[in-house]
RNA sequence: GUCCCCAUCGUCUAGCCCGGUCAGGACACCACCCUUUCACGGUGAGAACCGGGGUUCGAAUCCCCGUGGGGACGCCA
């Protein structure tokens, strides 16, 4: 058995989206568990649409996922040029090819691909207008995870424009035979191109590759297949969150594919392992970004220390250039990283999450004030906290714990009722880590100015 | 309109190929527990075989027809 080749195939023509990304996971996972070839081939063949900038949001969305390519732009490798834009030579020859079998001719400045059969003028109702209808066999196509498509392939179509430029149909094909595709793995918005695109095969005489038809993601609101323009479709923006790659890759995965258990979570070496073409669903899956979420913060939590820290320091560095958790020690900015870890269900949460900890010039909640303010007699734990402040031991979370507990005791008290207003002050909010670790991570100083400050602004 | 693909909880799905399970898991939602806030976590609840025929002792599972969803029908890819 020959070696697997297969290839993605994207357009520069608008932003790399989650459709395309998974599209160019499959053909790697089907490349990585076969010990196959994964070839990147750029169809820029049109001009007006065509753009340097898309071209490297392909690069680095790819990068970014971890989907690394053996032949093509940048990559190398015996079939090149991988940009269909510099293949014209290719496509001449076997235009050529497909000339001297009789099987083109010319309308309207463009050339044609003729198929063979029967011909009859009907009038097309739809696209108001005659077409000539060719009696044709039907097309067969064994695909991997749809099982036997027919089709009629019945009207010619164009394959060079009449400036010149081959259309996909014929560049596609020509280039899966130039560049000896074995699989064929592509959305499935694609089945109905099959037809043509055997055809083309048979007319030069090629052996078919094998097609696998993958289902396509449905916007999460509303009708119809998720385009670029839908929320939450554009790779670069969940690049932008900071989501981790491995966890969009892995939610990825399971929209249409699943390992056949109930895991979710699986490492992508195991995916490798256990992916197949036609373990691959066949209907439509809608995109849920919650989902997503879910799967990110599973990530996250299960992150080392070191990398979360590291993952924190680049999406503040993006974000909040600016911000004093930069300008913090890193010992200092770690250790409150650490503390958020375990609380947040993504990175973007963190700069507001932990605002507080890098500044003394934070604001405070309102209503949560007002709701502190009206329980039992805040201004009094206050005082005590403040008073009994000098005698707390702040060695540790725990010994802040038992400290505070002592000094609750002393006035037949527990430690609730010093929580929330001691948090306010600290904080300005109710939501955040511990009230022992903000204690322990600001220091007795901070912890007193700000208890103070509360103290004296009510 | 024509052609092609698809159909299990709101969503992603297991089960279907090789008929016999209280139709399982996850996200979301709700309740409770844990708790020093907020989360995480734990327990529990609600929630699905699109409809109709057929085959069969028996159908989510096999077949047919509807219906619904999706896609294609460009000198876009």
């Amino acid at each position: 058995m020959s070696q697997v080749r297969v290839r993605f195939a994207p357009s520069p023509t608008g932003f790399f989206h989650i459709g395309s990304a998974r599209t160019a996971l499959f053909n790697w996972l089907y490349a990585r568990h076969t010990g196959g070839v994964l070839v990147l081939r750029i169809e820029d063949t049109d001009k007006e649409r065509n753009s340097e900038q898309f071209l490297n949001v392909i690069y680095e969305s790819l990068d970014w996922l971890g989907l690394n390519w053996d032949e093509g732009p940048k990559a190398g490798g015996n079939f090149g040029p991988y940009r269909q834009s510099e293949r014209s030579a290719v496509y001449r020859e076997y235009l050529e090819k497909l000339k001297a079998a009789g099987r083109t001719y010319e309308k309207d400045g463009a050339v044609w691909f003729k198929l063979i059969g029967e011909r009859t003028e009907v009038f097309d109702e739809r696209r108001q207008k005659t077409v000539t209808k060719v009696k044709v066999e039907p097309t067969v196509i064994n695909d991997l995870i749809r099982g036997r498509v027919e089709r009629v392939e019945d009207e010619d179509f164009i394959i060079v424009r009449s400036d010149g430029n081959p259309v996909f149909h014929f560049v596609n094909v020509v280039d899966d035979i130039a560049m000896q595709i074995t699989h064929v793995i592509r959305g499935e918005d694609h089945l109905s191109n099959t037809s043509k695109h055997v055809e083309l095969f048979k007319a030069f005489g090629a052996p078919l590759p094998q097609f696998a038809h993958i289902p396509l993601i449905l916007k999460q609101n509303g009708p119809g297949k998720m385009s670029k323009r839908d929320q939450g479709a554009l790779i670069e923006e969940y690049q932008r969150r900071g989501y981790l790659p491995a966890a969009l890759v892995n939610f990825l995965c399971l929209l249409g594919w699943n390992p056949g258990d109930d895991r979710e979570k699986m490492p992508i070496e195991e995916i490798i392992r256990l992916f197949d073409l036609p373990g691959i669903n066949q209907s439509n899956a809608r995109f849920d970004d919650k989902k997503l979420a879910h799967m990110n913060m599973v990530y996250l939590l299960g992150l080392p220390a070191d990398r979360f820290v590291e993952r924190a320091r680049t999406y503040f560095q993006l974000h909040a250039a600016d911000a004093p958790a930069l300008q913090a020690e890193a010992a200092y900015f770690r250790e409150v990283m650490l503390l958020s870890q375990p609380k947040i269900k993504g990175l973007e949460e963190l700069p507001a999450y932990t605002q507080y900890l890098f500044t003394e010039d934070y604001g405070t909640d309102p209503k949560m004030k007002e709701k502190v303010m009206a329980r039992g007699d805040p201004k009094a734990r206050l005082g005590e906290l403040i008073a009994g402040l000098a005698a707390l031991d702040f060695s540790s979370d725990s010994a802040i714990e038992e400290s505070i507990k002592a000094l609750a005791a002393r006035h037949g008290l527990g430690f609730g009722d010093y929580q929330s207003v001691a948090r306010l002050a600290v904080s300005g909010t109710n939501v955040g880590p511990s009230l022992t670790s903000l204690f322990r991570v600001l220091g007795k100083e901070r912890v007193r100015q700000r208890l103070e400050r509360l103290l004296a602004a009510v």
